[in-house]
DNA sequence: AGATATTTGTTCGTATGTATC
DNA sequence: GGATACATACGAACAAATATC
């Protein structure tokens, strides 16, 4: 759990750690990453805040995510497209 | 997009824009009028001022609103309930 | 085929805090 | 004090995609 600060919001300080565990390779490229229940659980925070984490980390690329699947690690190259199971 | 004035509030602006948007018939009866996401993109503006110009419409009659669907514009009349589908 | 559960996407409702005018 | 405007954060509801049984 995190003690969060005052200074920063929330939403921020969720994406940080989680930046940070990828970074630490506890998340690895391809493998998915926890869901927006599991933030929301994990954290504490409501699921519209756990939305935005998301999102962010999305926008910078560091996740990239499939509806009703979940997010997952972007590959170290960065801008591959995700594998999609076709079969 | 608008040049907002000085001399008046941005959400009076943004009201007065979809009242006639709705006047000329660009928004009809019963169609979806702008989410408050939409109104935030299109108008640059925070989305608690987006609700505040929503809450206006809809208290005056123009539209009404549906939690989860988005706000629609009232039938001619003014105060008929809404039609929802229950299908 | 159908039902169910999970997950993300999107919508509105509300409250609080901060800053400015 | 009040009104405006922003950001954050909670809750609730509806929708769609995916997976499993």
């Amino acid at each position: 759990m995190i003690e969060f600060r005052e200074d920063q919001p929330k939403w921020q300080q969720v994406a940080q750690a989680i930046r940070e565990r990828i970074a630490a390779g506890a998340y690895r490229p391809g493998s998915r990453v926890p869901s927006e229940n599991d933030l929301m659980q994990e954290f504490g925070i409501a699921r519209m805040t756990a939305h935005k984490v998301m999102r962010a980390l999305r926008e910078e690329g560091a996740i990239y995510t499939v509806r009703g699947m979940g997010s997952f690690v972007s590959p170290p190259g960065g801008t591959e497209p995700p594998v999609v199971h076709t079969s």
